[in-house]
Formats: structure tokens, sequence, C-alpha cells
DNA sequence: TCAGTATACGACCAATTATGTCGTGGTTTC
DNA sequence: GAAACCACGACATAATTGGTCGTATACTGA
């Protein structure tokens, strides 16, 4: 239903709170976990996947834990998505991969490889240092100098 | 993962396909899934949604089956999608509807609402119409690289 | 060196969702 | 009336995701 997984989600959270925080030598999964209530060990095993993929370095033993590998300006939405939950993909057969079943039918796959290439785009073009500097939670869903995109709610569907 | 279902993939090859075939008055779910062996049971509840979205127009009998209710310039893969995976959301929880258990943590939420908004354009961006534009190639899978998204400008950034 | 804290990793179960099927009924055409 | 269709809801099944457990390993400091 083209959504994140939470452990992308929990991803996220994690490097933003680590970019939020470039004093602290190192921050813990479970101090990270503990604050903002998920999973401690799910939370773990999400940032060493994030540690294999280069982007976390981690340091074990008292006052271990995790710091950002590269600065958060240089670590983009997109690989961090694609290190946790591999790499995602609109169409359900990719060109790479295992060819549709239904082979000689799914015409739509090409133009929808091209969103699914603008999507990537985007992605890659958010970073951590992006996140980071969002306003932290304005009670209000303001947003109004968004300018862009309005958040708008869709309000009921 | 960030992928589309294969109900919204059916529903789009099915919508392509009525788009290619503006003769034919009506054209059976049956008659579509056989074409691309698709489940002919589920297609049909597919083409049954789109119907009470009002993008088809249904047709009982002998002879029966779907047709374009509308344009296929006026109908975009957005609506498609829509209407047959409910509204698609990039964060687990939006903003409108049940708000995170995380409360005061997931601050990533917003940053990504405004993705999703993009993605959203760029597949409002989309009509079925361009779908069957889409010269077939049934070519190689040789990565070509296709560069560029060059459907309809929009998501320049 | 020894205990405490922390990462690393694989196996495993539980919850949710996606996919597909069945059955029943209603419509239109012939 | 029969055949070919759509309409719809209730299942059953497969696939993913979300989360837990156990254990091994690495580092720190007393
Ligand atoms: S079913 Fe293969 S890309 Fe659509
Ligand atoms: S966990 Fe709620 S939006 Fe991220």
């Amino acid at each position: 239903m083209l959504k994140l997984t939470k452990k992308a989600d929990y991803g996220l959270i994690a490097l933003k709170y680590l970019a939020e925080h470039p004093e602290t030598p190192a921050v813990s999964a479970k101090d990270v976990a503990d604050t903002y209530g998920i999973p401690p060990q799910l939370l773990a095993k999400v940032l060493q996947r994030l540690t294999k993929s280069g982007l976390l370095r981690s340091h074990a033993g008292m006052n271990g834990g995790y710091s950002l590998a590269q600065d958060a300006r240089q670590i983009s939405a997109y690989e961090v998505i694609h290190s946790i939950d591999g790499p995602f993909f609109i169409t359900s057969c990719v060109k790479g991969a295992k060819p549709c079943e239904l082979t000689p039918s799914c015409t739509v796959r090409e133009p929808l490889a091209r969103v699914n290439e603008t999507i990537a785009g985007v992605l890659k073009s958010i970073s951590i240092q992006d996140l980071a500097e969002q306003e932290p939670h304005t009670a209000a869903h303001g947003g109004d100098a968004q300018g862009l995109v309005s958040l708008s709610a869709h309000g009921t569907e």
C-alpha cells in the first residue's frame, strides 16, 4: 500500500536523534528506544543494519552506542530506507529481477518504473539534516509557511 | 516496503487495456483477466471498486462488461490506486487518522508527509492515457537507465 | 580479572496484510 | 428461461512485518 515500514521509520527517527545530538560521542540503542518508546531490541537490529551499511558507527562497551558515520547532510532518507527495507520498487516485478509471470502482459511496468525513479529521487534529495532541522513539534500542525505543498489533511476519506 | 499492491497493478493494467480499445463498447473482466493471466474473480472485484469510484461504467448481461467512465486522459494513476488501495500514506500514522502512539516522538512524520505529497503529485500527473501511449518494448531488460522522468513534468525540484 | 554495559546476529513466534476463492444473488440479452 | 455478465460479502491462504529471545562478543572501568 505504498507505505514505509516501521523499521524504516524507526531508523529515520534514530538518525534524526543522532543528528540533533552531535555533542554526544555515542548514543545507545536502548537510550533512543527509551526516549521514543520504541522496542529496544528492534531498534537495535535496525541500527545494526545501518551500521553494516556504513551509515553509522558503533562502539561497544560502557558509554558505547552509535554515532553518525557521515555528516548528517550526506545521509539521505533513501539510503536509510534502502539499507533497512532493501531495494524498494513500486512494481512487484522489477526489471532487473524476476520478471512478471504475466510476462507479455504487464505493460504498465515501464511507466511505473519511471515513477519509481522519481520517488527514489525525492527520497535521495532529503537528508537527515533536513529532518533534524524541522522545527520541533509545533503544537499546531500549522505548517503555514510550507509553500511548496500543503500538508492539508484530506479530511475524511 | 513502498510497493504497489497487485490489485492496484491489475487495475492499472485493465484500465490501460480499456484505453487501448476505445472501439469496443464494453470489455468483460474475464476477458481482460484471460488476456493477462490475472485471476478473474480478483480482477472483477478490482473493477467493481473502480466502478463504484466512478472511474468505470459497468454493464451487465451478455456482451456486457466495463468501459471507461471518463476520458483516459482524465483518469490519473493516483485515482486508480487510491480507489483500490485506499488512501496511501508513507508514514504509518497519518495526521488525520490515529496519531502515533509514540506521540511526542515521531518527529519525522511531518517532513515525510511532504514526501508523501510529492509522490501523490507524481501519481496524479500520470494518466491512463499516458500508460496506453507507452511503446511496448518487448525488448531486453538491459538496464537502459532511461535517465530522467519525462512523463508529465511536475516534480522538478 | 571480573562484572557490567553495550553491540552483533540468528532463530523464532505473533500480528497484520495481501492475495485469492467461493457462494449467492441480480441484470441484461437472446 | 438460459447464458453471460456484474455485485458483494464471507471466507481461506500466503506473504510480510513487527517484535522477542538467546547467545556470543567487545569494550570500559574498578
Ligand atoms: S504485474 Fe509485473 S509489473 Fe505489473
Ligand atoms: S511512528 Fe508515527 S509517523 Fe513515524
